[in-house]
DNA sequence: GTCTATACAGTGATAGAC
DNA sequence: GTCTATCACTGTATAGAC
């Protein structure tokens, strides 16, 4: 056992059974048996089940977003005009960078990637408030390298985007082959600027005139 | 209460509540109770929560991808080589479709995002046992439009294509405007055809030399 | 075959002693 | 901060009624 406090072990514990077996799956007993902890020790420092998993999700998350928003500031201070490659792999990278991690990189992917699409949990919302401060500098900065696009239609292409990143990586071995990280950037880099690139398309709503 | 069998009144009711709460937060006590039926009837029927979920499912898919083959069978009985937007098209508008029924509609394609990034259950598994047929025509279609991908980078952008729509579909309410279904298939088909037409990735894996 | 009543082990949560 | 005891509730299994 480590010398951590009760908390991080616990958090530790919990990150580990939750990308293995899930969320609902995963007893408090199980995680606190794990951490050397009682069971209470969980409704002491986090207050419920929910509020843990959102814990797991933000010691991630945080860090993460953060070094996006460093590769975007390096980006523009290098760079007067950077293009949609460039905006999109700072984006990127740091999902592949912690992908690459050898032992906690798998399963913290995994638990990033149940993030979205998950159902009754407050994890979506954390995960957006989160991601306001991500939205704020690279929305703009998208805008410059697409100037012929919308505002709008920057975010819903941006969308689209993250949903690529996220399947990908949460079902990542369906993939015949299954690609080292470096290379699935790559590609998912090289579609996504062209599908940035493509002209605006026409918001004829209705009928067929 | 209506006149369906008891194990029709089980899907319906499971079907708006898993839609409502997402699965493990839908206990079988509320499912049955709102199905007028008794506990152990999901039992009986199905088997297990598990197996409940995943009929569920199926009776959705099921129709789903069916409407895909066809619509890809009438596109390429009516032109001899069939674009890449068209192709997609064909592939994205029976989301839409559902997605426009009045009533059902939202229900079924808020279940139907949730298949993707599910942790541990057998959800995923049926999906894409259920995608094989749709893949098998859907990638030879694919790959004829965009002669220049190998056959597994087609797939590849297949996936993000997929992503896309799952996650577009998923976080409807988190788009700033909520364009409606038929804008939303054109922006995607926009994105998503020139993410196909974009060249081969490179696949130089390591060094920058 | 279909349905009911009931029992059981395991769950998240909480109050209160130490 | 930590622990024990206990709560209401969950999915599942089964014996037996119609």
């Amino acid at each position: 056992m480590s010398q951590l406090e009760t908390k991080d072990r616990i958090l530790d514990a919990a990150e580990n059974l939750f990308s293995d077996k899930g969320f609902s799956a995963t007893s408090l007993r199980s995680i606190t048996t794990l951490a050397g902890a009682n069971l209470a020790a969980v409704n002491y420092h986090f207050g419920s089940k929910d509020a843990l998993i959102q814990a797991v999700f933000r010691r991630i998350l945080t860090p993460l977003n953060n070094d996006r928003l460093q590769r975007l500031d390096a980006l523009e201070a290098r760079v007067q005009e950077p293009s949609v490659d460039e905006v999109l792999t700072a984006f990127l990278t740091p999902v592949a960078t912690l992908w690459s991690e050898s032992k906690r990189g798998p399963v913290l992917v995994r638990l990033f990637a149940k993030t979205f699409a998950e159902p009754s949990t407050n994890i979506r919302d954390l995960v957006f408030s989160e991601f306001e401060g991500i939205a704020a500098r690279y929305i703009p900065a998208l805008a410059r390298a697409v100037p012929h696009l919308s505002r709008r239609e920057v975010m819903t292409r941006l969308h689209f985007l993250i949903g690529s990143m996220t399947h990908t990586v949460t079902n990542w071995d369906m993939l015949a082959g299954a690609p080292g990280a470096d290379e699935l950037i790559e590609q998912m880099v090289t579609y996504g600027a062209a599908g940035f690139r493509a002209p605006a398309a026409l918001t004829t709503s209705k009928g067929t005139p």
